[in-house]
Formats: structure tokens, C-alpha cells, sequence
DNA sequence: ACCACCACCTGAGTGC
DNA sequence: TGCACTCAGGTGGTGG
């Protein structure tokens, strides 16, 4: 479940069943879910193993869990966690075995039942086709402009001055806040994509300008301001910027209440429950269908070794620049 | 420092 | 049925 939404779903599903739990046991099924992870498996299993995790924390499409430190001056740690292009994590206890399982983390929630007894272990499996998705244990570093590093849900409330909030994986501290997150600098954005000479909808994709847009919600978000995706974007008018970055906004945020965009088994939520965002898909994947504002057909076009859509009409193709 | 490209994987779908 | 090829929601490293 790959961009800003679809990761927000999950990290909103484990929320509940990780904060204050206790990792009672770590199965690396393969390998290649740790490529982020500097050392073997078993260093990821020792180092995680027995840890409490304390919380959920999401910023763009990267994911972490950061764990109770074990002794006071430790380095804060965490469990990081990127989702790639085809990852999951489903939750539950004694689920079939996925087809790709890759990693298996047993945790004992904090919460107790109203008598009094504790909750039943739960599993986190971790699913990936593809292996570009990966966990891996990560030391963290304090963020620069000394905000919180990203989304903790309720968390936020309950403990906004947890010494975990202010840290950030080092694997994560070049990734750029994302649009939904309340320390966002727009005119920081602004400013930075309309220095780029390549075309917006790069500028959108890039990570370490903006985080947690992905190739559908880049088309929707740029159909939704009518801007045609290789406008160099620093030829675009502050005022269009700003347009945009609203529109990528409002598009992250509809397709968050849907529960985000699937269109098959494979994105989906930390119960296996699909979105439902992708029956108010404007663009993506909507070539030969008429264009919701004007009626003209939708086209596909190659782009960055993947595709973009548009309208023709909607979202004109820039005139060639001179030179 | 930017910017464009390529590699990293598996599986589903298409055309011959 | 099989084979070759294309495509899929991402990121990082590499060269220019």
C-alpha cells in the first residue's frame, strides 16, 4: 500500500496493538525484506527482540516504531519500516501464512480486557511481493528544525513531549516533511520546487522536496490545479504553486477518508480490507474515459520509465521551450 | 548541486 | 501451452 494514504492506514492500524507493547518474538523469513537493515538477521532479531515499542510515527511513505530506550544514554532506536511498492502488514494471530511472508514480529500489547487480564499476543506480518519493501532497525537523530519528526495519531495527545518525538531515523532524515504533517513549510516548498528546472510532476515525486506523494496521487493532484506534468517548475507562478500544493492536500486528505486506493488484494489495510479511493480516481488509470470537468478522454503517456494521465484539454502540454 | 536514468524484484496480462 | 514482452502504487545509487 504504497503512498501517503495507504501508509497512514497502516500506521493507524497498528497503532493501537504496538504502543506500549513488548516484542515477544522476531522471525526473518527472507532476507531481502532487511535491505535497509546494516547487518544480518540475526543482529535485526537480537536488537529488536524483548524491546517495548512505544509508538507509530509515519513521515511521507516511511514508517517507525521507535523502541523504549533499554538503559538511560542508549542511542534511541527504532523499528523502520518502508512498504516499497507491493508491501503489507497485516495483523492478527495464527494467520495463514502469506504467500510472501518475509518477516514475523510477535508482540504482547500493553492494553488489558475489563477484568483485568492481559490482551491475547498479537502477530505482525509483514507481506511483500516484490522485495522492494524492507524493516530494519535504524538509530535515530534529533530533527533539524527541532519540530516533531512526523504523524503519531493519538499519540500526539496523549504524549506530546515523549523524548521519541523530536528524533527521526537517520535512514528517514533526508526525506522532506509531507503535506499533511502540521510543521509543513509551504513557502519553504514553494520556493525549493520553483528553483528545479525539470518538469513538476519530478518535482512532486521527489522525496527530499515533498514526501508521501506517489504516481497516482501526483496525477490526480496535478489534473485537480490543470497543470500539465512537465511544466518546468521553475517557469510556474508562485500563486500556481501554492494552487498545487492545495490540490495535493485535498487529494491526500479524500483519499484518506476512503482508506486509500486499491485496486487489488495487495494494498490494503492491517485487517486485509481494501480502500475505496480509486472509485474517485479522476486520471490514474482512466485513459479513453471522459475527463470528469470537461468530458474530453483521458490519455496515458509514457513517463520516467511508468506512465502519467491526463487531459488533454485540462492540462496542455507546455509550448517547446526556446532557447 | 542538480538531473536523468537504471537497477532492484515478482506476478499478471497480452500477443504471437 | 509456452514464450517473450510489458506493466505495476518506490527508492537509491550512478553517472553526466
Amino acid at each position: 500500500m504504497p503512498e501517503l494514504p495507504e501508509v497512514e492506514v497502516v500506521r493507524a492500524g497498528l497503532e493501537p496493538a504496538v504502543s506500549g507493547a513488548r516484542v515477544r518474538h522476531v522471525e526473518v523469513v527472507d532476507d531481502r525484506a532487511l535491505t535497509r537493515h546494516d547487518g544480518p538477521a540475526e543482529d535485526f532479531v537480537e536488537r529488536l527482540t524483548g524491546r517495548t515499542i512505544a509508538a507509530a510515527v509515519r513521515r511521507g511513505k516511511f514508517m517507525w516504531f521507535p523502541l523504549v530506550p533499554e538503559r538511560v544514554g542508549d542511542r534511541p532506536e527504532a523499528l523502520v519500516t518502508h512498504l516499497g511498492m507491493s508491501g503489507q502488514v497485516l495483523l492478527g494471530r495464527g494467520r495463514e501464512v502469506a504467500k510472501h511472508r518475509r518477516i514475523l514480529i510477535d508482540v504482547q500489547p500493553a492494553g488489558t480486557d475489563r477484568d483485568g487480564t492481559p490482551e491475547e499476543p498479537v502477530e505482525l506480518e509483514f507481506v511483500d511481493q516484490r522485495t522492494f519493501g524492507s524493516m530494519a532497525i535504524d538509530t535515530m537523530v534529533p530533527t533539524v528544525d527541532g519540530a516533531p519528526a512526523g504523524s503519531a495519531g493519538a499519540v500526539d495527545e496523549r504524549d506530546p513531549d515523549a523524548a521519541w518525538r523530536r528524533s527521526i531515523p537517520t535512514q528517514v532524515s533526508h526525506i522532506a516533511r509531507d503535506p499533511l504533517d502540521p510543521a509543513f513549510d509551504d513557502d519553504r516548498f514553494v520556493a525549493m520546487a520553483r528553483k528545479r528546472s525539470s518538469g513538476i510532476k519530478r518535482v512532486l515525486l521527489d522525496q527530499g522536496v515533498v514526501s508521501g506523494i506517489g504516481n497516482i496521487y501526483a496525477d490526480e493532484s496535478l489534473w485537480a490545479a490543470k497543470l500539465h506534468f512537465d511544466r518546468p517548475a521553475e517557469r510556474l507562478p508562485r500563486a500556481d504553486v501554492h494552487r498545487l500544493l492545495a490540490e495535493v492536500r485535498s487529494v491526500l486528505a479524500r483519499a484518506l477518508e476512503d482508506g486509500g486506493t486499491s485496486f487489488d488484494a495487495q494494498y490494503v489495510n492491517v485487517n486485509g480490507q481494501s480502500g475505496y479511493f480509486s472509485q474517485r480516481l479522476a486520471v490514474y488509470g482512466q485513459q479513453g474515459q471522459p475527463c470528469p470537468r470537461c468530458g474530453t478522454e483521458i490519455v496515458r503517456e509514457a513517463f520516467m520509465n511508468r506512465s502519467s494521465h491526463r487531459c488533454p484539454v485540462c492540462q496542455p502540454a507546455p509550448r517547446q521551450r526556446r532557447r
